[in-house]
RNA sequence: UACCCCAUAGUGUAACGGUAGCACAACAGAUUCUGAUUCUGUUUGUCAAGGUUCAAAUCCUUGUGGGGUAACCA
C-alpha cells in the first residue's frame, strides 16, 4: 500500500493535466468535488473524491468541496454537513467550500445577457408538450410557439418569472440552440424552472432555480477550475457546458470523463440505497451492510483502505466491474498491519483441562500484534475450563484437519500445549465437552523438548470471558451483480445471512475496546467495536471481514 | 432506429508505431505460536476481418459486442 501511495497514478486524465501544465494553458491546477446534498456519499463518491484531490495534491493545485444545491426540493443542510464530516473522514482537506447557490444572483445577471442577445427565451409549453416536441433520438424536435419572442418580451417575462408573478411550472427559460441536434442536451435545454420554495441556504429571496447545467460550468468558471472531472454520464453535458460558456464569453474549464465506480455486491445508486432504508432492509445510512461511507465507515472500514482502493483502481473511459476481493485486499492489508489481536470464541465448545491444578489461573503475556513490536504485549488469563472453537475439534476428523481431535495434541495460542484425552456428549450425540491434559513444560506456547504441533488454537476462559454481542456480518446481497436480472428485483437477491448476530465469548481485555476500535479476532476475521450501539463495559463488535481461510476453501472445493 | 463513448489474462489496469507489464484472483511450494501474514514460482490476454507500415494492442475502414442519451433531477 506504501507503494502504492509513493508511485504516482498514470491515467488518460492525468496525462492531460499534465500535459495542460507543460504546455503552459494551464499554470496552477484547481479541480472541484460537487455533490448535491441530497444524500449520503457512497463508495462511488470515493472514487470522485479521491479522483479530484488526489489530482490537484499531485499537481501542486487546489480542490474545492462544492455543493451542487441547484434544486431544494431534495437538498437539505443534513447532507451538507454529513458529506464534509464524510470528505474529512477519508483524509481530504477542502481549498474552497463553496455552494452553487451563492452564484444565483451572478447566474441570474448572465440569464439576462442570454435573453439579450437573443440566446435564451421564455417557454410557456408545459412539461408534458416540451418533453413531446423536443423529439426522440431518432426524430428531431420542434419549435416552440414561444421560441421567436423578441429579447425585449422575453427579457420582461423573465423578470416577471424571477419576481414571483408566474405560478410554479407555468414557464421556463430556455436556451435557444438547435431542435434538431442530434445530442437531445442541445435540444434548447431549460436553464431555469419555478419553484416557490425556500432553498435551504439561500433562502426566501429565490422563486426561480437554475438547472444543473446552466449552473454547474459558469460555477466551474467562475471558481476558475482548470480540471472539471465528472463521470460518463455527463460527456453528452460537455457540448452545453461549453456552449453556455463560450456565449457568455467567460473563462471555459476543462471538462473530463471518466467511468464510475462499479464493485460487486455494492449499489452505489441513490434510489436503490434509498429504497434499502425506506423499506427496512437496513436499519438505515450508517447501516455497516450499507455501502455509504457511513456505513462503511461504521463497519470498520479504514479510510486508507479506501483510497488505496481508489487508487488502484485508476481512472478509464471503461465501464468496468471491480471484483469484492480487491476491496478486501486493501481492508485486509490495512487492518493487517495496524490492528491490536485479540482471542474471541464465536461458537463455543467447552475444553476442560483434567491435569490442571484446580482453581489456578496463569496470566499468559500474548502479542498485540505480531506485524507492530511497539503494540506490546498483554496478559490473558488461562485456567483449566476453557472455551474453544467449536470447529476447531473434530471427532473423526478427515486426513486434512489438523486441529484438536481425540488423542492430537495443539497448541492453544499464547498458552500451553494439550493432548486431547476425551469427550463428553449429550443423549441426543452432541459433543458438550473435550477432555484433555496440558504440559506445564510448554508455557508460552513452545515444548523444551522442540516437538511440534499441527495445529493452533485460540481460547477464552470460561470464568473471565466476556460475554458480548457480535454481529457477522456478510454481503448484503446473495448474488455479485443484483440489478441486472431480468424479471427480478435487486430486493430479490437480499441475502439473509448479511447480518447472524450472535453472543461471543471474548477475552476479557476487550470490555474495554474504544467506540471504532479495530481488531482482528485472530484466526477469524477483523472486528470493529461498534460506535453507535456499544455502551461502556458492554462493547458490541461487528466483522468488518473475515480473514482469508485456505482450509475452508479446500473444504468447499471438496464439496463440503 | 439516431448520435456519442468504449473494447488488453478470471477481474481490473499499463504499454502514447518498436520485447504485452502490473495488481487482485486462481494454482503449487517454502516459512509460520493465526490453515492469517510473508516469500518463491506457475497458469491465463490484445473482440473480428481487412488496410497503412520494415514494424500495429496502438493509425485507418468495416463489422461485432458493451455502455450512455429523449427530467421543469444532478
Amino acid at each position: 500500500m506504501t507503494d502504492a501511495a509513493a508511485t504516482p497514478p498514470t491515467d488518460f486524465v492525468r496525462d492531460r493535466v499534465r500535459a495542460d501544465q507543460q504546455s503552459g494553458k494551464v499554470k496552477h491546477v484547481v479541480t472541484r468535488f460537487p455533490p448535491e446534498p441530497n444524500g449520503y456519499l457512497h463508495v462511488g463518491h470515493a472514487k470522485a473524491i479521491c479522483t479530484s484531490f488526489g489530482i490537484a495534491a499531485e499537481f501542486g493545485g487546489k480542490c474545492n468541496l462544492r455543493m451542487d444545491d441547484t434544486n431544494p426540493e431534495a437538498e437539505d443542510q443534513e447532507y451538507v454537513d454529513a458529506i464534509q464530516e464524510d470528505v474529512r473522514w477519508l483524509g481530504f482537506q477542502w481549498d474552497g467550500l463553496y455552494y452553487a447557490a451563492d452564484y444565483f444572483d451572478q447566474l441570474y445577471r448572465w440569464a439576462e445577457q442570454l435573453v439579450q442577445q437573443g440566446d435564451a427565451y421564455v417557454d410557456e409549453q408545459d412539461a408534458e408538450t416540451m418533453a413531446k416536441n423536443r423529439g426522440t433520438v431518432t426524430s428531431s424536435g420542434t419549435a416552440s410557439p414561444f421560441r421567436n419572442r423578441s429579447p425585449a418580451d422575453n427579457l420582461l417575462l423573465l423578470r416577471r418569472m424571477k419576481n414571483g408573478e408566474f405560478q410554479d411550472g407555468t414557464m421556463v427559460l430556455r436556451a435557444k440552440i438547435d431542435l434538431a441536434h442530434n445530442n437531445l442536451n442541445l435540444r434548447d435545454p431549460v436553464m431555469y424552472r419555478i419553484r416557490h420554495l425556500p432553498h435551504q441556504r439561500a433562502g426566501a429571496s429565490w422563486c426561480i432555480y437554475p438547472m444543473y447545467d446552466w449552473a454547474h460550468g459558469q460555477s466551474d468558471s467562475i471558481e476558475g477550475i482548470t480540471h472539471s472531472l465528472c463521470t460518463l454520464e455527463f460527456e453528452h453535458h460537455r457540448p452545453l457546458y461549453d456552449w453556455f460558456c463560450d456565449k457568455l464569453a467567460i473563462y471555459k474549464p476543462q471538462q473530463i470523463e471518466f467511468a464510475r465506480l462499479n464493485v460487486e455486491y455494492l449499489l452505489t445508486s441513490k434510489r436503490k440505497l434509498l429504497q434499502l432504508v425506506e423499506g427496512g432492509h437496513v436499519d438505515g445510512w450508517d447501516d455497516p451492510r450499507m455501502p455509504t461511507l457511513r456505513g462503511m465507515r461504521r463497519r470498520g472500514f479504514p479510510p486508507e483502505a479506501l483510497v488505496a482502493f481508489c487508487k488502484h483502481v485508476g481512472l478509464a473511459k471503461f465501464n468496468s466491474t471491480h471484483e469484492y476481493a480487491l476491496l478486501d485486499h486493501y481492508v485486509r492489508d490495512y487492518l493487517n498491519k495496524t490492528s491490536l489481536r485479540r482471542m474471541a470464541v464465536l461458537d463455543p465448545l467447552k475444553l476442560v483441562i483434567e491435569n490442571w491444578p484446580s482453581g489456578q489461573v496463569e496470566m499468559c503475556e500474548a502479542t498485540n500484534n505480531p506485524e507492530d513490536a511497539s503494540a506490546g504485549t498483554r496478559l490473558v488469563p488461562f485456567t483449566g475450563e476453557l472455551w474453544i472453537e467449536r470447529e476447531d475439534f473434530q471427532e473423526n476428523p478427515p486426513k486434512d484437519f489438523f486441529r484438536l481431535s481425540p488423542g492430537r495434541e495443539v497448541r492453544l495460542r499464547s498458552g500451553f500445549f494439550v493432548t486431547c484425552t476425551g469427550i463428553d456428549k449429550a443423549a441426543d450425540g452432541t459433543i458438550t465437552a473435550v477432555r484433555c491434559t496440558y504440559d506445564p513444560a510448554t508455557r508460552g506456547g513452545n515444548a523444551p523438548d522442540g516437538r511440534k504441533v499441527k495445529a493452533t488454537i485460540h481460547w477464552v476462559s470460561t470464568a473471565h470471558a466476556l460475554d458480548a454481542e457480535v454481529h457477522v456480518l456478510d454481503h448484503l446481497f446473495t448474488v455479485p451483480d443484483p440489478q441486472g436480472h431480468e424479471g427480478k428485483d435487486f430486493l430479490d437477491f437480499l441475502s439473509p445471512k448479511s447480518r447472524v448476530v450472535r453472543r461471543g465469548k471474548l477475552e476479557p481485555s476487550l470490555k474495554d475496546a474504544a467506540a471504532g476500535q479495530r481488531f482482528q479476532f485472530e484466526r477469524l476475521a477483523y472486528f470493529v467495536c461498534d460506535a453507535k450501539t456499544s455502551t461502556k463495559g458492554a462493547p458490541v463488535f461487528l466483522r468488518t471481514t473475515t480473514l482469508k481461510d485456505s482450509y475452508q476453501k479446500t473444504q468447499k472445493k471438496a464439496g463440503g
